[in-house]
DNA sequence: CCGCCATCTGGGAATATGTCCCAGCAGTCG
DNA sequence: CGACTGCTGGGACATATTCCCAGATGGCGG
C-alpha cells in the first residue's frame, strides 16, 4: 500500500478540522486532501477531489451529514463515508447506513478507534463504534423479539422439562417425535404439553407456537425446509 | 479493582478452552475459576461458582449455548455471559442477546478483541464484535426499509378462500372455529387446510403457522390475549 | 426421619382432529 | 358443450387431544 488515502473532513467547527488533521497527519497512510466546513461545500470539494475517503460530521449547519452522504455516495461511489457524530441514538445510526455511510463513530472515541474504523471502511468493511453496541443491540432486538421479558411472562413458571418439550413444540415436532427424541412416551409429552397450554394460557399448539416466536424462543426467520 | 473477575468458560473443545485459559492467565484482572464442556455441565458449575462473566461457545454438543444462556440468566443474574461463536448470521447474534448475553465475538477475534468485550461486558456494557458490523449494519437497515417479501412464495399460489382459512388458522383458530366463522362445515375447512400444506409444502399447522409468520401474514409481535 | 409437594412419568376412555379418497355444484374459458 | 378450477361436503380410518388417575422420585420443612 504505497498509495496514501485521501481524506476530505466535513466539518463545520474548524478547530476541530485542525485537530483531526494533525492528528492524521501523523499517519503514515492517510492524506487530508481537503476539508469543507458546510454540507454543500463538502459535496462540491468531494466531486472535485474524489477522496477515498470522506470523515462527515452529521450536525452541518446547512443540511443533514447524512443527505449529503446519500447525494455524495450517488455521485461518488468509490468514496466511503465515516459519520462522525455525537448523536447516540439509533435512528441516526441507522438512517446513516441507509445513506450509504460505511462507519459510523462517536467524537468521543479515541484516536485508535477511529484510526481502527478508517482502516476497515478502507477495506470496504462497515464499522459501528463499539460504544454504540448498548443502542445497536436494543434496536437488534426490537426488531425481532420485542422485548425479552421472561421476568413476567409465564414462561418463567414452566419446569425445566416443560420448557424443553415447549421448544420442541414450537420447532415444528409433533407430540410423537418429542417423544421419540426425549425417550419418553407420547402420553407424557401430551401431558407436559396440556400443563404449558394452562400455565402459559393458550389453548392450542398454535397459540403455544405464536407464544414461542413472539418471546424469542424459535426463530421464524431462520426457519427452512 | 483489586478483585479479579472470575471467569467460567463453556465450550466442548478442551483444547481451546486451554488455550483461553493459559490467554487469561496472563491477564492480572480475570481468573479463570471453572470450565465446562457442556451445556448442562456449564450450567451446573455456574450456580456452584457465581462467576461474574462466563465466556459460552455457541455449538455445545447438548443444548444451544444460548438455550444455556436464558436459563443461567434466568438463575444468575449477575453473571454476564459473553457468547463466542463461529457463526456470523444475525439470527443468532439476535437470539444470543435476547436470551439475556452481554457480548457476542467470533472465534476469529484477536485476543485483544476478546479483552476488549471482557472489559465492556465486565462494567455491563453491551459489546459486540465490529467483525460482525456488516450483518449488524443489514439486519439494522433492514429492519426500517421494510422487506420486500412474498413474490417468490407459493402463498401466491393459493386462492382466496384458502388464503382465508390460512389467515384464520395462524390467528391459532381451530379448523371447528373456522368452519363456524365461515359458515361451512369442519370437512371443508380441514380440506382447504391439506391443500394448503400440499401447496406450501407443509407438514403439521405447526409449520402452517410458522410459514405465516415468516411472511408476515401474521405480526407475532403483537399477538395478545 | 417423616410427610408434603412439585415434578416427571405413564395409562385408559371418550372426544376431537386430521388424512385420504371421493363427489356434487357453480362459474369460466376455449 | 367439455374441461378446468374453486368451493363445498361426506365416509372410513388413523392420530391427537383431553381429562382423570396414579406411581416414582427428589427436595424441603417440621
Amino acid at each position: 500500500m504505497a498509495e496514501k488515502k485521501t481524506i476530505l473532513i466535513v466539518d463545520d467547527h474548524p478547530l476541530f478540522r485542525e485537530g483531526l488533521k494533525s492528528l492524521l497527519a501523523k499517519q503514515s497512510s492517510y492524506e487530508v486532501a481537503g476539508e469543507a466546513g458546510s454540507g454543500e461545500e463538502g459535496l462540491r470539494k468531494a466531486k472535485e477531489i474524489r477522496p477515498d475517503l470522506v470523515i462527515m460530521d452529521i450536525g452541518l449547519p446547512d443540511v443533514s451529514g447524512i443527505d449529503i452522504t446519500r447525494r455524495l455516495r450517488e455521485a461518488l461511489a468509490e468514496s466511503r463515508v465515516v459519520i462522525l457524530s455525537m448523536h447516540l441514538k439509533i435512528d441516526y445510526i441507522t438512517k446513516a447506513f441507509q445513506a450509504g455511510a460505511t462507519g459510523y463513530i462517536t467524537k468521543e472515541s479515541a484516536t485508535e478507534r477511529l484510526l481502527e474504523c478508517l482502516e476497515s471502511v478502507s477495506k470496504g468493511e462497515y464499522f459501528i463504534d463499539p460504544s454504540l453496541a448498548h443502542e445497536v443491540v436494543e434496536s437488534l432486538m426490537k426488531s425481532e423479539g420485542e422485548e425479552v421479558k421472561s421476568a413476567n411472562s409465564g414462561y418463567s413458571t414452566l419446569t425445566r422439562r416443560e420448557k424443553e418439550v415447549m421448544c420442541l413444540l414450537a420447532e415444528g415436532l409433533s407430540t410423537t417425535e418429542v417423544a421419540e427424541k426425549l425417550f419418553i412416551s407420547r402420553k407424557t409429552v401430551e401431558n407436559h404439553r396440556s400443563n404449558i397450554l394452562s400455565k402459559l394460557d393458550l389453548h392450542s399448539t398454535v397459540e403455544l407456537v405464536r407464544y414461542a416466536a413472539k418471546y424469542g424462543l424459535i426463530d421464524v426467520t431462520t426457519w427452512k425446509e
